[in-house]
RNA sequence: GGGCUCGUGGCUUAGCUUGGAUAAAGCACCGGCCUUCUAAGCCGGGGAUCGCGGGUUCGAAUCCCGCCGAGUCCGCCA
């Protein structure tokens, strides 16, 4: 309901400047609307104008208040005033109450749909597990899934399977020579043959040319070699998935990178690129050298040996993905329709890459992608390397989170059975783990601690997942007592402070969805849904619920019923589940 | 060496794009609150020259320049 206040706000205000007289369309900060603690909305608008009018600031948004005329029916708006330079704006009970039925009516949102996003994220190389790295990409990125089907997009997630590198190829030598574990899970057997593998290779360059060797015939389709390489890719991958899986994250699509060698959209785009760019041949050998512009380091999209690169196959990846969006042809006009995209989330290392990668699709005549770029995570001795095996992997983390988790519901819940336990100790310790990575800002380098990652007891998770089992916990005690969620209940009844705040925080799910949707930063998310679990708990601890005189009673049963369906839907937004009670 | 990013109470962070109302939270610390819907909660307290120096402005955590510190990239790797 927030939006629809803002834009009301927007209204008045601009009818108000007009009547004023004020020129305010020439004014950089627009309104210079802004959430503030003074007020449901501010704007700044007199600062801006002062300028333009050599008038102090107070008067002028004193003079707007004067000239401000609120609707008579049907407004959000209860007040206006002028507090100094600022122009306060306060919702009224009517916002309130469509705020309530706004959340009781909408099941799903089911609104206009925005056009259709094909978001890339995790591709982490089939060499190994996932560890805190990937984890981070992984969540941002699904995250930002779950905003974007939210925010009304028809979202395709992709994982870009990078079955060609040289890694690979050591893998697959590897596996000539040393047997995998079948004890252990895939993905970590094939660990262990890889960092033996590359052992091994270091020591002796001429096994790096038997794995040079393997990568040729792999591009070349050679069938023998292709089997090898496909049996290690999908034992690796199957790990990955399972804990993806774990994680609450899944993919739309595996896309291979070999399938654009082979089925010759790689050698097009480098036909193509030939053609339309500007290339060079290399120092010593004949490799394809592209220069961009702007860019000063030139892009090599071809080995003097003829073989693709790892660039040049997301060229391809790229083009290929492009056109799978909605073809939009009116006007004959063919491209990809205006509110359609494509999203990469990738580690800062890829930075020069994905600016490489967005002026050579220029240069194919394929949209830029929007890079969703977020800084790297480390251990406090150093960078993580799958090939050295300096890693956490994912799956010892969330092994250890959940048993800590477990401990925890253990310690307060004496009274539930074991099964019980572990499935919530399972909710709690994914979702600390999913937030803990969420809430920080992509461009935050983080330096993981493993112990403090473990401290359940502090994570912001399990405070708003207790709020959500709150709420559950007073709606199942109402039920018996057989009472009932009427539709019959009056609003103006919620006047304590903090049953006003928490219908006000409710009132801005669409709005920070929508934030978070266009400025792709899943962090906010995770802000908002803190704030709603601490305006919950304010609410809690003031209004007595079932207590309460039946009239009350029966408009209070209403917000509790719709601050649980919110948070539940910012739980799930965050991908972490939210457990009836903890 | 050059590019990009970050530097905010003891610790982890939000705010920075678009400059404005006492710099906002969590953790930790100190003190208080369970005979009323789960205390994984709530209330109170101390604690910040917003890395340093300059500049622009009526006004700078926010914009510009310089410096320092951390990360990352600058591969015929991915």
């Amino acid at each position: 309901m927030f939006l629809e206040f803002e834009k009301e706000v927007e209204h008045v205000l601009t009818e108000a400047l007009e009547k004023a007289s004020y020129d305010y369309k020439e004014l950089e900060a627009g309104l210079d609307l802004e959430e503030s603690e003074h007020a449901d909305i501010a704007s700044r608008i007199a600062f801006s104008l002062a300028r333009t009018y050599k008038k102090p600031p107070e008067i002028i948004a004193e003079d707007i208040v004067n000239h401000l005329e609120i609707p008579s029916k049907n407004t959000l708006i209860s007040n206006v005033v002028a507090a100094g330079p600022y122009i306060n704006f306060y919702v009224n009970d009517f916002f309130l109450h469509k705020t309530l039925q706004r959340i009781k009516e909408v099941i799903e949102p089911t609104e206009e749909k925005k056009g259709k996003i094909i978001i890339e994220h995790t591709s982490a190389n089939p060499d190994g597990p996932l560890h805190i790295g990937h984890l981070r990409n992984a969540i941002i990125g699904d995250v930002l899934v779950r905003v974007l089907k939210r925010a009304g997009y028809d979202v395709e997630t992709h994982f870009f399977v990078n079955d060609m590198g040289r890694q690979i190829g050591v893998v697959v030598w590897g596996a000539e020579r040393i047997a995998f574990d079948e004890t252990k899970k895939t993905d970590h057997a094939v660990a262990d043959v890889y960092i033996a593998a590359n052992r091994l290779v270091e020591e002796n360059s001429e096994f790096l040319k038997d794995v040079e060797s393997l990568m040729r015939k792999y591009e070349a389709g050679d069938e023998a070699v292709v089997k090898k390489y496909e049996a290690v890719v999908k034992k690796c991958l199957s790990g990955i998935q399972a804990s993806l899986q774990r994680l609450n994250i899944r993919h739309d699509l595996f896309v291979w990178e070999s399938e654009f060698v082979r089925g010759g959209a790689v050698e097009e785009v480098i036909e193509e690129l030939k053609q339309k760019g500007n290339i060079k041949f290399g120092g010593s050998g004949s490799a394809l050298l592209l220069q961009l512009e702007g860019i000063e380091k030139e892009l090599v999209i071809q080995r003097t040996d003829g073989t693709s690169l790892y660039t040049t196959r997301d060229l391809a990846y790229h083009r290929w993905k492009s056109n799978r969006l909605s073809p939009y042809r009116a006007c004959g006009v063919v491209g990809q329709s205006p509110t359609d995209r494509v999203i990469d989330v990738f580690g800062k290392d890829h930075e020069l890459v994905s600016q490489q990668l967005a002026k050579a699709l220029e240069i194919l005549g394929v949209n830029a992608p929007e890079f969703v770029i977020f800084e790297f995570v480390s251990l406090p001795t150093g960078s993580l390397s799958t090939r050295a095996g300096r890693y956490i992997s994912a799956d010892e983390l969330m092994e250890k989170i959940e048993a800590r988790a477990y401990e925890e519901v253990d310690k307060r819940r004496k009274d539930l059975d074991k099964d019980k336990k572990h499935e919530i100790a399972r909710k709690v310790g994914i979702g600390a783990l999913r937030y803990d990575m969420v809430k920080v800002s992509q461009d935050k380098h983080i330096v993981f601690d493993f112990e403090e990652a473990l401290d359940i007891e502090k994570k912001g998770a399990p405070f708003i997942q207790y709020s959500h089992a709150r709420a559950c916990s007073i709606l199942k005690a109402a039920e018996e007592r057989d009472y009932v969620i009427m539709d019959d209940y009056d609003a103006s009844l919620l006047r304590e402070e903090s049953e006003v705040e928490l219908i006000k925080k409710l009132a801005k799910f669409k709005y920070v969805i929508e934030s978070a949707s266009s400025e792709l930063k899943p962090h906010l998310v995770a802000k908002y849904a803190r704030e709603l679990a601490e305006s919950f708990n304010l609410f809690y601890k003031d209004c007595p619920v079932l207590n309460a005189e039946d009239e009350l009673r029966k408009a209070r049963m209403v917000l509790v019923d719709c601050a649980k369906t919110v948070l539940s839907n910012i739980l799930n937004v965050l991908g972490i589940e939210a457990p009836e009670e903890m």
